[in-house]
DNA sequence: TCTTGTCACTATGTTTATCATAGCTACAAT
DNA sequence: ATTGTAGCTATGATAAACATAGTGACAAGA
């Protein structure tokens, strides 16, 4: 990040969160540790990010608590990350953007029809659509409530991003 | 922004959106237009942006169709900036983020005990705390439907920024 | 008329972050 | 001994952010 005025401690809560997810990268890996991505490579490759600035922006989400750095393997060391408890409650975030964008950001037909991303609510198996309230059974949507499944273009892009 | 991979034609909808709320002047900036501040004058004040960001940022809102210029006097012309639709429709964002930061980005006690941002569900007149649904009358909430209260401490760093 | 003030910006130069590319370290497998 | 994998770090060019200053159009008061 350039230079710039530090409002970590303004009492604004938005601008607080600001301070953190004001930052493509940031919201980029935050994206992908919710999908299930956990190690460097895997984040670097699908987010086409560069290795320092993957390494920069986890150390940052380390600092801050929403990830945690754990190693999965001894010999040789590596290490995953992992979205701790703080990190998680990021969903509503990372979801609220995804149904902005499912209304606002795609032409029409670019989907095929339906959402680049659907979501059905695990509890009732209902398709939420792009509310925060499940539209069959009326129960707020937080993490671990939904099951993503990508839509066959995004599902290409994210093959073309790992095999190439 | 700096030199960076264009994700505008990703099929992923979070990538979408991070390419425009990915910014932290993007962010501070929308968060002022929510609150009610339309003129150029006052959103630099409050923001603590530099002019030239602040007008780089409004003419990309105003492009992707977020913001609209609006001239409210003719001698001498003077312009506001609105959100639009699409831009009201960004406040599930913005609201996420506050709910977010109330919970875990503040010292206890930092904010005298309430949130640093009250909401009241204007429909009910429930305080809907940290919620995506008023815990009073069950209603999902948008833009619109809630009435902001800022706690002392942030009305007071408010009146210094646009007094000093 | 002359000065002061307001609003919405634009211009300039320094500092700092990002990107592309390459390389490194530790180990495993062949 | 070579190749491969994972998780990074180093380097140099480019581009963006910051601080500071200045501009243009007008209004209001001395």
């Amino acid at each position: 990040m350039p230079k710039r005025a530090d409002l970590s401690d303004t009492f604004c809560p938005v601008g607080r969160s600001a301070e953190i997810l004001g930052d493509r990268a940031v919201l980029l890996i935050l994206r992908d540790l919710f999908f299930g991505r956990r190690r460097f490579e895997a984040i670097a490759a699908n987010t086409g990010l560069g290795p320092q600035l993957v390494s920069a922006r986890l150390k940052l989400l380390v600092h801050e608590g929403v990830v945690e750095r754990h190693a999965y393997q001894d010999r040789p060391l590596r290490h995953e990350y992992r979205l701790t408890a703080k990190g998680k409650d990021l969903f509503d975030v990372l979801y609220a953007m995804r149904n902005w964008a499912e209304r606002w950001a795609y032409a029409p037909g670019e989907t095929e029809g339906g959402p680049a991303m659907r979501y059905i609510h695990r509890a009732c198996g209902a398709d939420v659509g792009t509310s925060v309230v499940c539209p069959g059974c009326g129960e707020a949507l937080h993490y671990g409530d939904l099951k993503g499944e990508p839509s066959a273009p995004l599902q290409a892009e994210q093959a073309a991003r790992s095999g190439g």
